[in-house]
DNA sequence: CGCTTACCGGTAAGCGCTTACCGGAATGCG
DNA sequence: CGCATTCCGGTAAGCGCTTACCGGTAAGCG
């Protein structure tokens, strides 16, 4: 479908050689400062090089010494309809993409950024189709399944986030248990709630199973009432969010005291579900996220939400890829530490601070 | 710096010849879809890429048929200090950046992202590293010099956004000329303010110069008064905003009645520093945006501001673009509508419906 | 002053793919 | 049944670059 095109008149290093009156293989040497060109071979090729505005190619480059020096990054946006809270602000992943771009260009590299739609049937196609593109891969959650993820491994060094590492695939996450110990210890213990309930993301997230498990464990080890199961199955989204809330109302099921979202933008939809039927956050229920996305702290009430150190997310995934690609290095998993963030949803009241000033970067207390 | 490395094992369309039993012209073939092997053929060719899960090399392929299917993105971003809604939202660069995206994928193309610092000295030669890898640019304002813009484009395709064609570059921008007009004929004529002021992005901008230009033509039609040169002089940021009220406030200077601003972070900015000095928006100044930035809605008051349309400025990049990748053709020049938003910050009383409903993507009447 | 050692820098062999070109087998016709 | 016409698919020539290898010249030594 895209007309190929030869290369027309462009400039190869050839022409440099010419122009300068030496060889390619020197003009090569002093684009790379390797060897040891004489200064006066050195100086004749810069010039060239200038004069003529030569740049290599990049592809020619990539395909002689086997590193390409882009790395890909794929991720899933876009048919779910978006609140607006959602549609305005960085999303976890935003956040996550600047970590790597950040990182990626210490390091010489650029990043190929490619979302799939939610609704794309060949996620493994397009995925495939960055490989081929890139030195490797960085895959956000629910991107492919184990045996997808085997397949592109095989072709280029992955990295997941949100999973956990497969024989083939590193994986970079936080730490949602102490995460999720801690949120529901804050809601059971300190705030004395009795009854909780989990308002899960995909089923077939990791960190969702991750966090699902904890909240149980936690729940069922201070003797509060729980509710889990499919009428509480949400997908990240505050859409989902907002289901879940409306179908429970709808059937007239009582609402438990604490509702705990497996995202904050799960928790998003739930608070607007609810302020929909009246019902006060966190008065009649409390309400928690997780992840600390930027708008958390600006949602009525202020989420309280476990913080994960998302751009640190980044960082660390183009670290390790980093150290596959150059070598064969590379731990098969990171797991970075979480922190809970404690704000007015969960029934605590407004800090001291009221840290509404724009000048104020610096974030609340954990 | 990057340790290249020799291809280890990869796999080749050798191998997959080799096990289909067909030479690697029918591979790259039944490949490409061209040619007409016979089913048989084909039937073991692509049993044997999907035994091997191959994907083919993106550099050799690009190299042999020279185009990469991979247009480059570059854009400033970095050391000035962010105020937290500029941090925390969507802004122009991203909204456009989405566009660019979202258009590259229907094409096929992948778009290699690459923000610069503000402060890195040799921009020149980080695009042009862009350049070798890619089959065209797409610049963001202010990033290089018309001598720059015509080196790289004498490499590959290049579009500018918010900056004026050269006989090497095509641009796409917004209409400033009439977003202008309207907004200060608003502030002049249907306010009836007398006198005010234009905090200008920064200087090297054509957008800026050009907003300027029509500010002051427009105020001198009104005979209002009207005020602009350096103590006006703001850089598109919300610091630099902010840095224009309080000087002219420490100097003791009287502010006009409005003030226009060049960007909607600039007003972001003067927003703020008004109000530490307790100067109210809009009863004691006026205050006003350009570009409508998701957030602009949401500031207090609501920001009255001309609304470009962000991601179709990113679609429209990307298609001239790419009709010039794919042909010769492409217009120099594509000119989008403006509309202008008329909120709170100006004076306007609050609009009938509150529109504070999550749910509510619509947005507010021009 | 002749021979060894160094040092430059040129030649050419790929890197993995696409495709022009061409030869062989199969088909159709007289 | 023989020859012309098709149709497939294989061979090989690049695409622009890096780099191993090697030959030539200059420097070092006896």
């Amino acid at each position: 479908m895209p007309e190929p095109k030869k290369g027309k008149g462009n400039l190869t290093i050839y022409d440099v050689a010419t122009r300068a009156g030496v060889s390619i293989a020197s003009v090569s040497r002093v684009l790379n400062g390797l060897g040891t060109p004489r200064a006066e071979t050195r100086e004749k090729v810069i010039r060239a090089v200038r004069e003529l505005s030569f740049v290599p190619d990049g592809s020619a480059r990539a395909l002689s010494n086997g590193l390409k020096e882009v790395i890909g990054v794929v991720f899933r946006r876009g048919d779910e309809t978006l609140f607006e809270d959602e549609y305005e602000s960085f999303l976890y992943i935003d956040v996550i993409n600047r970590g790597i771009e950040a990182e990626s260009q210490r390091r010489g590299f650029d990043v190929l950024m490619s979302s799939v739609a939610f609704n794309d049937e060949n996620v493994l196609q397009r995925v495939a189709a960055m490989a081929g593109k890139t030195d490797g891969l960085i895959l956000h959650d629910r991107m492919l399944s184990a045996v997808g993820i085997a397949r592109v491994a095989s072709i280029v060094p992955v990295v997941t986030l949100a999973g956990s590492p497969t024989p083939e695939s590193m994986n970079v996450r936080c730490d949602n248990e102490s995460g999720m110990r801690a949120l529901v210890r804050h809601l059971v213990v300190d705030h004395h709630y009795v009854s909780v309930a989990y308002i899960s993301g995909r089923g077939d997230s990791p960190d969702n199973r991750a966090r699902a498990r904890i909240f149980e464990a936690e729940a069922a080890a201070a003797a509060a009432d729980f509710q889990v199961g499919p009428a509480w199955q949400g997908n990240y989204s505050a859409a989902g969010g907002a289901k879940v809330i409306t179908s429970l109302l709808d059937a007239g099921t009582a609402l438990p005291r604490a509702i705990v979202c497996a995202s904050d933008q799960t928790a998003i939809g739930a608070m607007h579900a609810l302020a929909q039927r009246g019902i006060r956050v966190p008065q009649d229920v409390a309400i928690t996220g997780f992840d600390d996305v930027p708008v958390a702290r600006h949602l009525h009430p202020p989420l309280t939400t476990v913080r994960q150190p998302m751009q640190e997310l980044g960082v660390k995934a183009f670290e390790i890829l980093y150290s596959r690609i150059s070598a064969a290095g590379g731990e098969p998993e990171i797991v970075l530490p979480v922190q809970l963030i404690v704000r007015e949803s969960c029934g605590c009241r407004r800090s001291s601070v009221p840290a509404t000033s724009p000048w104020s970067l610096g974030r609340e207390q954990g």
